[in-house]
DNA sequence: TGTACATCAGTGAACGCGCGTTCACTGATGTAC
DNA sequence: TGTACATCAGTGAACGCGCGTTCACTGATGTAC
């Protein structure tokens, strides 16, 4: 990554630029997006908290960093998780798509909150930055998938009428310009998946399910399989849980 | 509400901490769950900060007053959804039930994010307290609608095993004895509707999906559409979206 | 290779802030006779 | 109804804390000749 022309200053700098971020996820880790302090992740860096400022101008922009990073990391994962399944096995590349959401999600949780849960007190995130580019991103992927299983689940979205303006352009154009073929309603039916999707992960990331359940990744392996026959797609023949 | 038998000093008293929990919801409401300061609230109040520990222990059991008042105050709203259905219209009681899921969390979303969101920094929730309780209730709620679809339901959940040992005993016990008949797999399937309906309402309140799609109304209500058609039950004639 | 200068990462002290919590106190409200 | 006493909600000052941010500075690293 990156050029490779950089000199010795440029290299120690951009290392530590990385660092400051890798120890505000740990700290992250440990108390929660609202726990991330200048001061604090100075201190584990052996650092003074005057000296954060030559890398990130405010806390807000070392946390506009973060998620830009964590968004990144997140649609990369998902996109190397489809890549591992034959392009033209929809269903197994849903249950692909699917479990790597909540493996991503279980194994980062202070990430996927700091994504998809409380905004950071204090922090706006600002519009059309990179972070809701990666979002982006992650919707289209889904909807690739949504277009290659669309043959098989356009009868049972049948009955719901939907147009483009129902969405933001910046989705229609992510999307159309992969899927030029794709209905308006592909799009509901990619959103509400996702949200099929997020909602058990969710619950789980939160606490909300093990206090209910032994093995969620049973019980969102059923909600998948559940999906992709929904979809009109053939049940997979073997499925791993991760 | 509370026993009538109250001094006039009783009377101010329970007074005062009601109005200290309800200006604490008014402070998150603006600045989120990490913004809850025992400082603000008495400003607001014209107190001074000392003046709360006549009431509150610590912060700490102030967010657990709140936590348990916000959980009941859920599970009222989803009693009284129910009641307003005919008790054998299980399709339109579902519906009825995920409309006001929704309905309470994006009119309260500070709320909501109390409860299903981040953990309040530096505080603990203690275990098996009023807000468990409250939780459970929640999960009752669900398990006794798809008690009265499983009739319908039951074929398509066939293939899963369960036992009631992938439970915990709190949740099995509470629904039990409502529904003595009802066998694990029904549990499970609660639990994924739970999710189904989480999902799409915690990227709106987070304010994921608004920036993708102009109408989430719409599209919640076509997924519990779908969810009550996936049941086996009669599509529901009409419906009102909040 | 050696010297003179420029760069710039990091220091350390200071700023003003809001926080949770404690405590001796005041003064109004309630109670007993 | 009036007085003497008990209760107790709320005060205000203080504690020690960590925070984000600024700034003049030092001293090591890099560059030019």
């Amino acid at each position: 990554m990156g050029q490779p022309k950089m000199s010795r200053r440029e290299r120690l700098r951009a290392e530590t630029a990385a660092e400051i971020k890798a120890i505000a996820l740990k700290h992250m880790a440990a108390g929660g997006a609202a726990a991330l302090s200048l001061r604090a992740i100075a201190r584990d860096m052996g650092m003074t908290a005057g000296a954060i400022y030559s890398y990130y101008e405010t806390r807000d922009a070392l946390i506009n960093a973060l998620i830009t990073d964590v968004y990144t990391s997140l649609a990369d994962t998902l996109e190397a998780a489809h890549e591992q399944v034959d392009e033209h096995d929809t269903a197994q590349r849903i249950l692909a798509h699917g479990n790597a959401y909540r493996q991503w999600a279980i194994s980062h949780p202070e990430e996927f909150q700091l994504v998809y849960g409380d905004p950071v007190p204090g922090y706006q995130m600002p519009e059309g930055g990179p972070a809701t580019e990666a979002e982006l991103r992650v919707c289209t992927l889904l909807g690739q998938l949504v277009a290659a299983a669309w043959p098989h689940a356009a009868a049972a979205q049948a009955g719901e009428e939907h147009s483009w303006e129902d969405f933001q352009p910046d989705l229609t154009d992510a999307l159309h310009t992969k899927e030029p073929d794709l209905p308006p309603a592909a799009l509901a039916l990619t959103l509400r998946i996702w949200g099929r999707m997020h909602g058990l992960v969710a619950l789980e990331v939160y606490g909300h399910l093990r206090t209910q359940i032994v093995n969620p990744a049973k019980l969102y392996q059923q909600e998948l399989l559940d999906l992709t026959s929904s979809l009109g797609l053939p049940v997979p023949a073997a499925t791993t849980v991760g």
